[in-house]
DNA sequence: CGTGGGATTGAGACGGGTCAAGACTAGTGG
DNA sequence: CCACTAGTCTTGACCCGTCTCAATCCCACG
């Protein structure tokens, strides 16, 4: 369709757009699922915000770039994940998200969140959770950059993929990178070959193996040890999804 | 009020005693008003969340402590600032936070916000925005710790901070830092005597004045020309506070 | 089979950390 | 009111972790 082949020439300013293609309105659901091949912009600093994100497959990266060009990379998001939660203050989008890998996205409406937060006290709960939850992991991260060594970061980080690979029912121990070394580097205020050393030391350490971005851990309680902390510590509980599986708005269980 | 006296009785560390003479019902209002004196804690983490805080006077700050003892001070509020939001996730509070000085604070039984939530759309947005802020600020905080010079990140933080002096209509130029050295630089990711250093050259450059905890800005061109930005760009439009100065519910204008 | 973006590895520089000594300041009690 | 003290701040000398710059390697993709 014409519209949708000249939306997708414009992407990098305006991808979100109606009358798309690859938008799936699902029958009776309260948002649709939308596909972002590797490296499309879910959104972008600036844009006029009206829809959460929620993760369905595959990954993202979040970023917000400053005045001058630097750039932080402030979160990767896996299934289950919600971004554009910080638009909500200003009605615009105040990070970047592109896509990692192809991936399928629950696109929704916030104008039916905030419905949905009224009519429910469940809904209204989750919704305040999922906010706070973003500030908490802002805070723990700011204490890694603030605080801790390159080793440590980096430890850290990949215990934490591993936790949430886990808790989707993959392994644990062996999975694939799917940013770049310069965003492992950017999220961990780490410049690219800090994070290659990083990995070639913990390797000839024996902690892990890394062949490009597959990556296995192998030992963990070394990992723990370099992160300085133990996995009971930030055990998360399960937040709640937003949105089931299919798409549904989460109900009281 | 009996919610005040209940809360009271559960706080796990010493501020707390019952029926605290420094609780002062506010007749007709939502909200008491309680004093902290400088060192005191308003919250700790890990204690049941039930109530937010807004400061009316005076300066807290907020900090998260990693299990291996490392601080990271995740900010600093002025009247006007919220603390207690990254308590909802899990029903604890997330963050310690102590006053800075003498203080008198707002104290918003949380219960009462999610009620105003579902009433009033107003609040409702309010409360959402002022999460979704919460993450926006952590989102430039980290861009400052992952990317940024030390240098740099002082002429931000003190910018940042003659900002919201200005805001609340006090000196822009003049101010006291109410912090120590090690506050800052825990908040900056630095040691406190990189913090003094670089006071001391700054006033050594000329651009600010520096006695103690008493500074005074003199080139503010300068000092935006060392933060790597310009007032207007990080000029944020200036968010309803979730309570008046006499500690109602803010309501829709 | 080329080609180019990404990753690795090395050598050297430097920003900020660490350690240590001394100065200042605000409380505190005499 | 002053002297004492403990906490805070400043400053210096040195060191180390990470960045920078650069060469080379690897691999996916055309």
């Amino acid at each position: 369709m014409a519209i949708a082949g000249l939306l997708d020439r414009n992407q990098r300013t305006a991808p979100a757009s109606s009358a798309r293609a690859d938008i799936v309105p699902l029958p009776h659901r309260t948002c649709s699922v939308r596909r972002f091949e590797r490296g499309e912009p879910l959104c972008s600093v600036g844009e006029p915000f009206r829809t959460l994100f929620v993760v369905r497959s595959g990954s993202l990266k979040s970023y917000v770039v400053s005045r001058n060009g630097l750039v932080q990379v402030t979160g990767f998001q896996v299934a289950g994940d919600v971004v554009g939660l910080d638009g909500i203050d200003r009605s615009a989008y105040q990070s970047d998200v592109v896509a990692l890998a192809d991936s399928a996205v629950f696109v929704l409406p916030f104008i039916q969140c905030e419905q949905w937060s009224r009519d429910s006290a469940y809904g209204q709960n989750l919704l305040m959770r999922t906010l706070a939850r973003e500030t908490y992991r802002s805070h723990q991260h700011m204490l890694a950059l603030g605080t801790m060594r390159a080793e440590q970061r980096m430890a850290i980080f990949l215990l934490d993929l591993s936790q949430r690979y886990e808790r989707l029912g993959l392994s644990r121990s062996e999975f694939v990178l799917g940013m770049l070394r310069q965003d492992i580097g950017s999220y961990l205020g780490l410049t690219l070959e800090t994070v290659s050393r990083l990995l070639s030391r913990m390797q000839r350490d024996g902690f892990l193996q890394v062949q490009g971005k597959s990556i296995s851990l192998l030992d963990f309680p070394a990992l723990w040890r370099l992160a300085g902390t133990t996995p009971e510590y930030d055990r998360h509980l399960p937040l709640d999804p937003i949105v089931d599986r299919e798409g549904n708005l989460a109900a009281a269980h």
